[in-house]
DNA sequence: TAATAAACGAAACGATCCGTTTCGATTGAA
DNA sequence: TTCAATCGAAACGGATCGTTTCGTTTATTA
């Protein structure tokens, strides 16, 4: 069979609202596109086809491709990923990190990521996007483990903001120069110095 | 008139090896491109059409696009930043990347670096060539820094390459997120952080 | 009950860019 | 003299973009 897409009906309009139905099958149909061709041969095209659905009802609630590769992204990513709690900075952050690298490498959606980076790279609206309400929901995680870090005293609440920019930074530069192998030294030295960093100034 | 560019003469073949004077119309009219459209209005066609050159000959030596990029913005940023010398590395950090984000911010060139970070995700070809050939170059003035801290003993020598990662994920962090507005007091707290992070154990 | 409004799929639109191929001409090197 | 590599020009098929048009469906509103 060509598509094992459940193209028996075809869905018309519920009335004047979004039909969640198209919705479901719209980030379906982009999240197999994805797994299928990857980041390359991800189309607005060819994700209206394979859904079934019209191209302008992508356009109308996804303006930009980087919308709907982080809806797909956001999903998958908290459907796989779990926060450690290891009781110490250093340590949760050696975790979360092979965690966070071992998606960006070995899973379909994972490895798209550079592909958001750079499609938010696009437009302002995009980047806008990517900033306001993308990284603030996908970076919880680690704003607990620093929160947590802080509370414990082994870095000043102060500091937990620049830390998470440094940390954040690291990984996108790891990423997006092609260095993410697991290599635990190296996340290891990482973790100390930014907990160093962070250290609290009278203890 | 419609080009400045002097097409007065056609740039036959002078033989069997590369002509110059193509490559330095080629380059120039890149940077013309860029700044006149910007990163999104970027393609090869035009650069090819504004160069009175021919598609083949681009792709010859520019295999793509992020080459041609790199090739204009190390041009550039040469030409436009100089390394500082402060004599503290909190200091020189704090001049060179206000001067970094100034670069990015307000020059035709230096906007089109985030164009340029995407199109290295585009391919494993182009991600090589920023990570092994492009970056190493680019990073000479910061690795310059960080030794000479290394040297008056602000920070051990081992901490030099991973304050480095440190230092430039979060400038392409900051870029890639869109918020690079001059802002000395976070750059100043990211300086003192890093410096803070790889101060030497034994003093 | 009737009119309105918004969403839906399908199809087609023009435009742009991609990367490659063909062609004839040029010129240095073997 | 032959060969090889470059050059500009032009054209190729294909893909994708973002938009527009059209007819249909259904909830809401008057």
């Amino acid at each position: 069979m060509p598509e094992q897409q459940a193209k028996t009906v075809r869905r018309a309009s519920i009335g004047a609202r979004r039909n969640p139905a198209t919705e479901e099958a719209i980030i379906t149909a982009a999240r197999d596109l994805l797994a299928e061709r990857g980041y390359a041969g991800f189309s607005f095209d060819e994700v209206a086809r394979r859904a079934g659905a019209g191209k302008p009802t992508l356009y109308r609630w996804w303006p930009t491709r980087a919308d709907l590769l982080m809806e797909v992204y956001s999903a998958e990513k908290a459907a796989t990923m779990t926060a450690p709690d290891t009781g110490t900075l250093p340590g949760d952050l050696l975790v979360y990190t092979r965690a966070l690298w071992s998606f960006w490498r070995e899973t379909p959606t994972g490895r798209a990521f550079r592909g958001l980076i750079a499609e938010a790279q696009a437009g302002e609206a995009a980047q806008a996007l990517l900033r306001e309400k993308f990284l603030p929901e996908r970076l919880k995680d680690v704003r607990a483990m620093f929160a947590r870090a802080g509370m414990r005293g082994e870095i000043g609440a102060e500091t937990v903001d620049d830390l998470i920019a440094l940390y954040v930074g690291f990984n996108w530069f790891r990423l997006t120069t092609g260095c993410i192998a697991d290599d635990a030294p190296a996340i290891t030295r990482m973790a100390l110095l930014l907990t160093k960093a962070g250290a609290p100034a009278g203890a």
